[in-house]
DNA sequence: CCAGCAAAGTAAACCGCTTTACATAACGAA
DNA sequence: TTCGTTATGTAAAGCGGTTTACTTTGCTGG
């Protein structure tokens, strides 16, 4: 492999004349501009990343921290991010922490360790102060999609309580009444969020919300499919579910055509996230779609601004978009 | 941040013996090992992993190339990677390429320029000679899934051809005679074998392959929707159809549903991945699956004995197995 | 009493690039 | 002629580790 100083060499100047040339710190004449740019070509010759990064202390990397690789929503907005980070010459790596939180320390401390310039961090369970500790040591790190309270980066979040509400009506208007909520851990401030636009509508309409019927739990199938089940073996069962996931969504499909309740005939259903598989389920899923692409856009745009110094703390909110598709039906009571 | 020598001053030895200590190069006194330690406690030293990197030239870091992030199988073969690797403490850099040529030659050049240790490259695209050329200027690639044709590196890749024959013999055991096959780019190993499996089947129950009911094309939905309807629009229709990917099979689904073709009534189908959604699908998909899990971490391991030159080419098979769920059913004549 | 050896380190070069401060030559102006 | 500029570079010190080849010291056995 031709270093820097073999390309001078060949060239017949100094190391120094081609760093400076290559990186554009020097005006030099055409010919030695020529000479050194064919001793490139000649060499093959390709910069050494981890050497220019050791000297300049900037990497030009930054990393999307997931908490499951295997998630198509994560992936989705990790694959937006990488789009638009590339657009900017960063390189990406993608780690994902499983859900663990000695994980999601690791990737902290890489960012320490000078692996990357940067961290675009998601995940999916409360923290218990560890991440947030260690966050605010640590600059360049943008939150995207949940938040981890206590800690001032910038952040990007969609209009949870809003989706929510709009899911949350669009049963109402069906004529239903009796209405669940399913969703994820209750320290998240997406499930309290989207809580709260599911209450903001119930008592718009006037209705009670009936508290046996807002199952908190992960943010799973598996979760998903045990609170169908509760709900199905309760004496009065309710005519819809607001699912405040997607992956939820599935889950109570599944229970439900387990225990051959139709969906919507016999029961409605609306998901959030809009994930990839939405449509293809059967039936086809009423949910709220996250713009996942603006999403991890703006978190990259944020992140750069921090790492430019520009910008400190903000906080955006994105909106999201009802899209009607088949799993609610009217309320034939 | 503290270095190396502010720990060797710290702890009154010299660089030296602290960076040899850290690496076992040498037995010290107790003494002394409890005086770096306590440096390196204090200090809260960590290595700065770029210049070690740097100085020793290994990275013990590799890179699992995938073509289409968001594609939950290359995804789940991304992750089993992934924490076969993290087992062995090297660290994982995933990169996309979007079924990009220029992207994917952009990770190989990666690897030459001593980011990562090794490459796991997984395509789904035939390779027009570039990639075979570039492959074999390079140590410590190995491939996963899909054969690049001319390199001679270790794989791993699933029985196809056993595969596709069992899905076929399936359909034909359930009576029928009149199957079709959707599958990928002609160019692909994995197309070839899966046909192969398939023809094999047929010829063992004396069947006459149509070969107007031999479609081929690419690994999507896309063409899964366009070729099934392409197959209905035809005079006599088949009563089965093998999808050589359960992409395929998820576009096939949703043209016969559009077409209110019932399946598996109307139209038994069958895939092949057994990705995730292969369950929730409507109806639930009966497929082969392929051992993720286990590709990944074989391919890590081969990868792994690559990096420390223990050997040279080699290339498993794993077994696939099928996974019999609701869309296929018995052909009344 | 001293050669010889093990124990306990260390000096300095090196990995490949960047950057600061300085050098040399040529040229025009005073 | 001499001086100041400008154009065209260069020497050398980092960045933070690793590693090879030594050195020093103390002990042991003959």
């Amino acid at each position: 492999m031709a270093t820097l100083s073999d390309v001078a060499e060949e060239a017949g100047v100094s190391p120094t004349a081609v760093s400076r040339y290559l990186n554009n710190r020097i005006e030099l004449p055409q010919g030695t501009r020529d000479r050194i740019d064919a001793a490139i070509a000649k060499l093959d010759y390709r910069p050494n990343l981890l050497a220019k990064r050791l000297s300049t202390g900037k990497t030009e990397a930054i990393s999307p921290v997931t908490p499951e690789i295997g998630n198509p929503f994560f992936m989705e907005l990790a694959a937006a991010v990488e789009a638009e980070a590339e657009r900017h010459g960063y390189a990406v790596y993608m780690s994902s922490t499983r859900g663990d939180r000695a994980r999601e320390v690791d990737a902290i401390k890489r960012l320490h360790d000078q692996h990357v310039d940067g961290l675009i961090m998601m995940t999916n369970q409360p923290d218990d102060g560890t991440l947030a500790e260690l966050l605010a040591r640590h600059d360049n790190v943008v939150l995207l999609d949940e938040d981890i309270p206590g800690v001032s980066v910038p952040r990007v979040f969609v209009e949870n309580e809003q989706g929510a509400h709009a899911a949350t009506q669009l049963l109402i208007a069906a004529g239903h009444r009796d209405i669940a909520v399913i969703s994820g851990p209750g320290g998240l401030m997406s499930v309290k969020e989207r809580l709260a636009g599911f209450r903001r509508a119930m008592g718009g309409a006037g209705i009670a919300v009936r508290e046996d019927w807002v199952l908190l739990g992960q943010y799973s199938r598996e979760f998903g499919h045990e609170a169908a089940e509760r709900l199905l073996a309760s004496r009065e069962r309710p005519s819809a579910i607001v699912a405040c996931s997607d992956y939820l969504a599935i889950g109570v499909l599944q229970a439900l055509r387990q225990a051959e309740v139709v969906v919507p005939g016999d029961m409605s259903l609306v998901g959030f996230d809009d994930m990839p598989f939405a449509e293809l389920v059967d039936p086809p899923l009423t949910t709220v779609r996250q713009p996942v692409a603006e999403m991890g856009r703006l978190a990259f745009t944020r992140l750069l601004a921090l790492i430019n110094k520009t910008e400190t703390e903000t906080m955006t909110r994105l909106p999201v978009e009802l899209v009607v598709r088949k799993s609610v039906a009217r309320f034939e009571g």
